[in-house]
Parts: C-alpha cells; sequence; structure tokens
DNA sequence: GTTTATTTGTTATATTGTAACATCTGGTAT
DNA sequence: ATACCAGATGTTACAATATAACAAATAAAC
C-alpha cells in the first residue's frame, strides 16, 4: 500500500510536471493526452489500456484501441509513465525528469506499484554489464511479492 | 553474440537435463514437450509462441495455440524455459535445477539472449526490498541493448 | 491566409493468450 | 484382462493486446 495521504496530491502533482514538461519541450499536451495522464494516476495500480479505453468512452464516445495507444506512446516517450511489462499495463512515473533507473515493486495482493530507484542496484547492474562488455540501452526491473501492509494482513 | 562453438551441444545438454528431472520427478516429458524445447533451443534468440506453433504444423498439422501454451506452461512451471516478458518470447535456461535470479542480457541486433546470474544484483535487490519491507515471489531483469559482437560491428 | 506538420478519427487486422469441453493414453487396482 | 482414473492432447471458440494505413481536423509557421 502506498503511502500517500493525499492521492489527490499525486495526481495534481503529476499534471503540473507534464504541463510544465511539455511546456518547456513545445509539446502538445492537449486535453486527450491529459485525460489519459489522469486516468492512468487514477490511483497506484497500472492501469491496462482497454480498460482504459472504456473510461476514455464515457466522454469520447468514438474513442478507439488506436487513439489510447497512440495517447500512451506519447506519454511513454515523455517519461510520464511507464510500461510493466511483466503484467502489459501502465503506471504513472512520479519523476518524470529523471525517468532512468526506475525499479518497481509490483504488490500481487492490492495491485499497487511503487517506484525504487536504487543506485546499488544501478551499480550492481551496471558491473555486470561491463563484466560482460554489453552496451545498456534499457533496463527492466520488475520485482513482483507482496508489501508490508499486504503480507501483515495475510498472516 | 553467444560463445557457444557448438550449438548441438548446447541442446543436447538441455535436452538431457530436462529428461533427467523429468524423470527424478516423475514428470511426463512427451514428445510434444521434447519438440517444443527443442525448437525453443533452436538458437539462443527467444522464439515467439505463433512462431513455435507454426513449427510444429509442419510435423503435427493439428496443432493450435492452446497446444504450444501448455506445453509453454510445463517448460515454464519445471524451469527449463524462461519468458522474456518485455518481447512476449521465450527461451531457454541453460541450468533449470537453479532457476532462480536469472537476469537477461538482450541484444537488440543479433536478437541473442544471454542469461547473467550475478550474486551482486540479486543482493542488492534483496537489500533494497528489505529497505521497503517488500517480500518478493518473482523478479524480472531484462537489460536490453548491444552485445560486444554487435556493438563492435557497428562502429 | 495558405502551407505544413502534428494530432486525432476511422477502419481493419495482426498478435498474443485462455476457457471449456471432448478425446486419447498410460498407469493402477480389481 | 478390464474398468477406472489422471494427466495429456485435440478441438472449438473467443478474449485481450496491439498495430497499420489512410482520412480528417487542428494548430503552427511562414
Amino acid at each position: 500500500m502506498i503511502q500517500c495521504e493525499d492521492h489527490g496530491l499525486c495526481i495534481s502533482t503529476a499534471m503540473e510536471v507534464a504541463d510544465r514538461i511539455c511546456t518547456e519541450k513545445r509539446l502538445k499536451f492537449t486535453d486527450l493526452r491529459k485525460d489519459m495522464l489522469r486516468m492512468i494516476w487514477d490511483g497506484h495500480a497500472p492501469q491496462k489500456a482497454y480498460g482504459l479505453l472504456s473510461k476514455l468512452q464515457v466522454k469520447n464516445h468514438s474513442a478507439k484501441p488506436a487513439t489510447v495507444y497512440r495517447s500512451l506512446d506519447f506519454l511513454l516517450e515523455n517519461g510520464f509513465i511507464h510500461k510493466v511489462k511483466s503484467l502489459n499495463a501502465f503506471v504513472g512515473c512520479s519523476h518524470p525528469s529523471k525517468h532512468d533507473e526506475c525499479y518497481f515493486l509490483i504488490c500481487d495482493s492490492c495491485k499497487e506499484i511503487s517506484e525504487c530507484c536504487d543506485s546499488n542496484i544501478t551499480s550492481a547492474i551496471k558491473a555486470t554489464t561491463k563484466r560482460n562488455q554489453f552496451f545498456v540501452k534499457n533496463t527492466t526491473l520488475e520485482i513482483a511479492g507482496h508489501c508490508n501492509a499486504c503480507s501483515k494482513r495475510t498472516e
């Protein structure tokens, strides 16, 4: 369970940060993209593309898969969200400006995901890839299990 | 590019190990499952489910998606293969008996995958999850980039 | 204001994965 | 031997995820 006292704050912060970055980079933060990002930030659990599509269709009756995937691409490219590959789902990024080296703790029970950006893991990975003479472009680290709250609950 | 002088040896070793484990655990290593494992070990690049289906249908005209996915489930459950989540593809495991803590180096260029089972990474992950009071069930670490051979080639 | 590039709409389809039930096969108990 | 049972495979149908290709709308740049 994520420690956010006020999830409204998570959302508004994420929206503001995205807005600022879009202004800086002269990207178009359209209504569609805003809606998508807000929907993804609905909680700390990842959202699935077709779930987002359903929600989108409430407002925008003509939304189609391509509508959703194009917005997702935009949000991914600019670091506003992550794709959780082990779940085929999408989750908001809480620090889009330094988006690298983000690792995920995925609770199988409450479904919430928290980012853990740990420099020790990063340097361990760097050491290993260097030893293997491997040139890294992208790292996916997804750790599934139970968060503290949920593992207490099930005891 | 993987350093295997003789890929026939990779295949035969993998088949023998699987056979031994199946005997020990009283699992049925059927012709279908053997064919599937051999096809996955066709090389060090990951194989996609529907690609395997096509190959399987050459021998077994009646093969269907379920045929393939059920075999894949068997091979996954018993540690003979890994699912590469970032690619939705499957690759043979070269040490099924100690199957945990396997990390992957995925070359975007030659597509080959090598396992890098590094205890430093494992302990860095353990330290981080402990600090976050997170109880790990399963870890996915997939590192994409270029292997040494390919990065030399493109220079 | 016209051109240009980007975004969105729209249709169609490709790819990946499961559910549910029928049939077969090989071992076990009688 | 044979009746039974469990696990494996066959079969049909479909669900879920994702992309391609082209048209229309919109915003930016000239």
